[in-house]
DNA sequence: TGCATCATGTAAAATGTTACATGATTGG
DNA sequence: CCAATCATGTAACATTTTACATGATGCA
């Protein structure tokens, strides 16, 4: 996969201009899936006319000069040559949230600052999860058959996300649970660890 | 959120060396949720290292040289104010499978190819939901119950795919829909404009 | 008139991956 | 003894974002 694939696939759905492609990214149902900049859509055009996988129309829509690029027939047939291609794995979703968690326990932190974290998120999912609720009945968007499986893919994704949210704050609300699993007990020497390292700063500044 | 901050809390749970850390994402759990190579563990670690955020100590484990990193007393300040800040909300997943879909009407691609992906991609959830299954009871690694929500996170979003797929794949079998919402009769124009693509690339090929 | 939005583009900076170089040790 | 794995590191390369430059139009 590739940033040209996503940027063949837009005009493919209907021809459109640099900018348009990013208010798609941003507003749009392509937002949810990938996000790009105008520094890289540009170049990416400009190359891939010179590729001639695009053709660029200089339009004027509202006496706006705008560039609309339309698929070529070698444009239609690298598409169709992407889309063929197994599917890539996804690589791993960098989740902040996710990643805070692994290492809450070790380092020690509050788990009411941990419920709050899992508030805000609860909120933000939620949020999401209303705009692609609306946005398949806007009355604006194309959405053929394929494109609503999508949306229901990401739709049941915030919620299995949104049902666990709920679980993992009660949880945390509660009595905090020993490890399942340690067996090098970890967890018991690495309170020395942080005290050692904490010691060692008092005696460097004492000096 | 940056790779300083995951390699902190990698070492918060054990202090370890680039190698380690880079085991830790193939195989080992973090890998759910990031990936990093060797040219950017080890220029890192030489970084962090000079900020006073890490303390390499020259181990030998079975004579093998090995330099094992601990976190100074800054390193755990740096990571509990990493780990108090508000999580980044997470960028959108480039899933291949996904963006493909979003395109697979208009460029007209046949549906069996589509269930093909898709079974594919069945498969390959199926084998890392088993693995994570295994991970957290493993014997080997540590989980405490901070680690233990994150599994379950993980779980609970590989059994929503999977549901997903298998709908997807039993509605893909039967007859296409209709497109649901298509304000601009982009469904319609489109193979007019795929033609006029392929017929001006024949009439270029006669010149 | 002046600010927000539309619209395109470039160059510098940041960031990360791939490929390579190096060398020790374990196990068949 | 030779291949695989352990282990560290660098440099070239690829890619992307950020910041900047430019200019037109709509509207208050």
């Amino acid at each position: 996969m590739s940033i040209d694939h996503i940027v063949l696939g837009l005009i493919s759905l209907n021809p459109c201009s640099g900018y348009d492609m990013k208010m798609e990214f941003e507003q749009g149902g392509a937002g949810m899936l990938s996000a790009l900049s105008f520094g890289s859509i540009y170049p990416h055009l400009k190359q891939m006319e010179q590729d001639g996988l695009v053709a660029a129309v200089q339009a004027d829509e509202n006496g706006r000069r705008k560039k609309v690029y339309e698929l070529t027939a070698q444009g239609w047939e690298e598409l169709s040559d992407w889309l063929e291609q197994r599917p890539a794995y996804p690589i791993p979703m960098r989740d902040d949230l996710l990643l805070k968690m692994l290492f809450w326990g070790t380092a020690g932190e509050e788990r009411e600052k941990l419920i709050t974290h899992l508030q805000v998120r609860r909120t933000e999912s939620n949020d999401l999860l209303n705009y692609i609720r609306d946005w398949q009945s806007n009355g604006k968007s194309f959405v053929d058959e394929y494109t609503e499986l999508v949306l229901t893919y990401i739709q049941t994704r915030m919620e299995a996300e949104l049902n666990w949210i709920e679980k993992a704050i009660e949880q945390l609300k509660g009595e905090p649970h020993l490890p399942v699993q340690d067996p090098h007990w970890l967890s018991v020497l690495q309170k020395a660890r942080k005290n050692r390292a904490l010691m060692r700063e008092e005696s460097t500044q004492e000096e």
